[in-house]
RNA sequence: GCCCGGUUCGUCUAUCGGCUAGGACAUCUCCCUUUCACGGAGGAAAGACGGGUUCGAUUCCCGUACCGGGUACCA
């Protein structure tokens, strides 16, 4: 078990946007395999046909390239364990369902949906289990011509699991220690469905075994299954082949309790899936990490710290520091709210300090035709000048708009109560000084204001917000001398006229 | 209902029996900044409850409460 080669899965079921609490999963299977020279496999999960959703599967490929937690094997990344859809190896799992049934250890039940919906109804806590079978239609109750007419007939079946009587099943989780569950309290689960697909209970247990899964991880959320999943580990190929569970804790959210749901992000205002999801069938867009302006980086690192901690202070990490100090011993076993304040700040401590470079591409994003055709070396320098300033990365549309166009709107309003002539001849003073500025350095240019406010008589105080007003708009931004001394003599001789027209 | 899991500041968390319970986000005060931020200094803020075990429990055990998860031919 030790020495064999460390093999992880993240086992999604493509139906809709790749939420938060998924990625998480990824991470920390993407870490644990690369912390021990392992194989990170996705699997697509897709053996519910009802819930089919097209472009589902592509799309979470794209969010973990995005995340760039790329798997090393998959239906798009191939490898030696394919086919990695569970839908297209199909044909595999009824012959481990038949050996059970032989073995005595699942049986074929005939019932149909509807009749167990009825029963349902009329009983609202109805358990196919070890008492309720004996009063329904399968194979332990039905003779054997019986049966063996009835599938020969093509009668619709499952195939069912035989919980066994008052057995006491134990594992060990490696976040949570040791788990024990009865087996008169787990029902009979449906193992092969009527149409030939297994369910999650089966296909987890059969491909972890053919694909030599080493380590499960999985949301807290199964946990209840895991007893019919050992046993069928326990049934199939021998509990040492078994990996190693590890039930990761769930992600609730930030208000009241529960897991957090894509309805919550919509509710208060955040997101929950990776990248943008438009569900087909509805047309509709639900906001992703990416599109509300966060860093890979930033995201992967916001939901390493749920749930996870070095034991240190560290809060900051990068991928290659993750996957050298991460361990499951680490991840905690509570639930942790999400703090989407604390997600922002995360994401300016990315764009604080990575290189303006880097933020390049991003921000030309941003900042779309007003700076498609600008320098790049002067993109750079308006990125350096306001990055600090910049919480999402689509706060630079404002931040560093007014470096490429003048300002839409001018707040006029800011300046005028206390606007006067002569503050009006003071600026055309500045302009007049400033045409003849040779070189357009920000000292320079902060000097000749000062010099020119101190001959007529005037406080610079009050001078630098109708300065600042007249060359980005607004009252924000960077110092006004670095600001002029970016945008060039032209922008700002021709931005403050602008404002002094409009000030007339 | 039953089964399983969880429980430290508002939130994320540190503590592997010795605690004046530490850090971060958010919040408040002040400084810096003649803008908005960034930055700096400081403040307020926590061990669900009751029993044990122990010289000593946030830490170990039991119970209670509360919260969550599961209870589908969904994953």
């Amino acid at each position: 078990m030790t020495d064999k080669r460390v093999r992880v899965r993240y086992a999604p079921s493509p139906t809709g946007g790749l939420h938060l609490g998924g990625v998480r999963t990824v991470l920390f299977n993407y870490l644990f395999a690369k912390k021990h020279g392992g194989d990170f496999i996705l699997r697509t999960e897709d053996t519910d046909q009802t819930r089919f959703v097209p472009g589902a599967e592509e799309y979470i490929f794209q969010c973990l390239e995005w995340c760039g937690l790329v798997p090393d094997e998959s239906a798009k990344h191939g490898g030696p364990f394919g086919p990695y859809r569970q839908s297209e190896r199909k044909p595999l799992y009824n012959q481990y369902a038949e050996q059970l049934v032989a073995a005595g250890q699942a049986y074929y039940a005939f019932d149909t949906p509807q009749e167990l919906e009825a029963k349902r109804a009329a009983m609202p806590n109805f358990q196919y289990n070890q008492q309720s079978r004996q009063s329904m239609r399968n194979s332990l109750t039905l003779d054997a011509a019986t049966v063996a007419q009835l599938i020969s007939e093509g009668h619709p079946h499952v195939v069912r699991i035989k919980m066994p009587e008052q057995e006491t099943i134990t594992f060990t989780d490696m976040i949570r220690g040791e788990v024990s569950f009865d087996t008169t309290q787990v029902d009979d689960k449906v193992l092969l469905k009527a149409d030939g697909m297994p369910t999650y209970h089966l296909a987890v247990v059969v491909d972890d075994h053919l694909m030599q899964i080493s380590h499960a991880f999985r949301g807290e959320e199964w946990l209840p299954s895991a007893p019919v999943h050992i046993l069928l580990w326990k049934y199939l190929f021998g509990l040492d082949q078994m990996p190693q569970w590890a039930h990761l804790p769930l992600i609730l959210k930030p208000d009241g309790n529960g897991k957090l749901s894509k309805r919550d992000g919509d509710r208060l205002g955040f997101p929950v899936f990776a990248m943008d999801w438009t569900d087909p069938k509805t047309n509709t867009t639900t906001i992703g990490f990416r599109e509300r302006g966060f860093l890979p980086q930033a995201f992967v690192n916001v939901l390493a710290m749920l749930g996870w901690n070095d034991g240190t202070d560290k809060e900051i990490f990068t991928i290659e520091e993750l996957i050298a100090s991460f361990s499951m011993e680490r991840v905690h076993k509570g639930g942790a709210k999400f703090d989407f304040e604390k997600a922002k700040w995360f994401n300016q401590e990315w764009i604080k300090q990575t290189d303006a470079t880097t933020l390049l591409p991003e921000v030309k994003k941003v900042l779309g035709d007003s700076a498609a055709n600008a320098d790049e070396t002067f993109i750079a320098q308006v990125i350096n000048l306001v990055k600090d300033r910049c919480v999402l990365l689509n706060d630079f549309a404002q931040q560093a708009g007014y470096f490429f166009s003048d300002p839409t709107k001018v707040d006029t309003d800011a300046i005028k109560p206390k606007w006067d002539e002569k503050k009006t001849l003071f600026f055309t003073e500045l302009i007049r000084t400033y045409e003849t500025e040779q070189f357009w350095q920000a000292a320079d240019l902060e000097k000749a204001f000062k010099e020119i406010a101190a001959v007529n008589e005037l406080k610079p105080g009050e001078l630098m917000l109708p300065f600042r007003i007249m060359l980005v708009g607004g009252k924000f931004g960077p110092g006004v001398f670095d600001i002029a001394a970016l945008i060039g003599k032209d922008a700002t001789i021709a931005r403050i006229k602008h404002t002094l027209s409009l000030l007339q």
